[in-house]
DNA sequence: GGCCAGGCTAGCA
DNA sequence: TGCTAGCATGGC
């Protein structure tokens, strides 16, 4: 058993986090909305463990409160609290982005109405790829669905004592294992199909070092992993994003992104790749928080819970 | 039934 | 270099 309390830069909205969640399902995770509570297992040494993080405090003064059943290594308990604070943002220093926003009137308004949302990051570099290639194309619902069907066949299954699964992400190993057919059978494409299964086998081989990725500077990884069959720019972005956490990628090709530009910025006709990433270059260095914040925008605006006229 | 989803590849000019 | 058909499926 391992207890911990981190303390999370502010603001932190985790009520900000659940809202987006409910429609960006996360088949990994499992939320107890009485407790504001979410548990799930990360993989730590390689092993899965069942995690829980209570959010508590205010947007102002957030604090999280870890629990793990298992004992860990005061390693494992130092990997263990590195992941969950890459995951939950929880360092991330906002005032500069929202300084930044404040000085365009469209900007400004979202840095308010979704103050403290921050990034829910993937916790390894190789899920992440392997979702983000699920997302190409399909809507929202159908990758989740895809990526919970990827979990059941070849990730770690955990349950605690009330009963409850989790699905600890497949390894690379795991993946490569794969064959075909076998995802087929889950409605994968046969194009998705090869995309992960020789990804995976790139790992596994070593002929894609996830590692030595960290170190390169976002055109390198780019240009590193845009090779590779079934990897294209948008998918490199999303893996710098969501698996990096890096603070000032754009992914032009998005549809959801281009819409939200248009719905934020009153624009009627459809714009070109060029014109988001023109657009967007005021935004940096803080693309990868405004898209964010954008994404969000537009979920809000075609569910009625949010309008603007400017 | 048509069109759109948090795209990419291969083929062609 | 730039454009386009085709891919597979779910939801509206």
């Amino acid at each position: 058993m391992f207890q911990q309390t981190i303390v999370i830069k502010p603001p932190y909205s985790f009520q900000r986090l659940l809202h987006r969640l409910e429609f960006h399902p996360d088949p990994q995770l499992r939320i107890e909305r009485e407790s504001n509570t979410l548990h799930r297992a990360f993989r730590v040494g390689g092993q899965p463990v069942l995690v829980s993080l209570r959010f508590d405090g205010s947007v102002e003064e957030p604090l999280l409160h870890i629990n793990t059943h298992a004992a860990l290594t005061p390693a494992r308990q130092a990997e263990l609290l590195k992941l969950i604070r890459h995951s939950f943002s929880t360092d991330v220093d906002l005032a500069p982005l929202y300084g930044h926003m404040a000085e365009n009137e469209r900007l400004r308004l979202l840095a308010e109405r979704f103050r403290g949302l921050r990034f829910l990051l993937d916790s390894d570099l190789f899920g992440s790829m392997v979702r983000t290639i699920l997302g190409q194309q399909v809507n929202l619902a159908f990758a989740a669905a895809l990526t919970d069907r990827l979990l059941t066949l070849a990730g770690d299954v955990l349950e605690d004592e009330q009963g409850n699964r989790y699905l600890a992400f497949p390894t690379a190993e795991a993946v490569a294992r794969l064959e075909i057919p076998q995802l087929r059978e889950l409605q994968f494409s046969q194009r998705k199909a090869e995309y992960i299964i020789d990804f995976a086998r790139a790992v596994v081989d070593g002929k894609v070092d996830l590692e030595r990725l960290q170190s390169m500077t976002d055109d390198e990884v780019i240009a590193c992993l845009t090779p590779l069959r079934g990897i294209g720019r948008w998918s490199v972005e999303c893996l710098l994003m969501f698996g990096m956490g890096r603070p000032d990628l754009l992914p032009a090709a998005d549809i959801g992104l281009r819409n939200g530009i248009q719905l934020v910025y009153g624009i009627d006709e459809k714009l070109s790749e060029a014109q988001i990433r023109s657009i967007g270059e005021a935004w940096a260095p803080y693309r990868s928080y405004v898209s964010l914040y954008i994404w969000e925008a537009v979920g809000a605006m075609r569910r009625g819970e949010w309008q603007t006229d400017i």
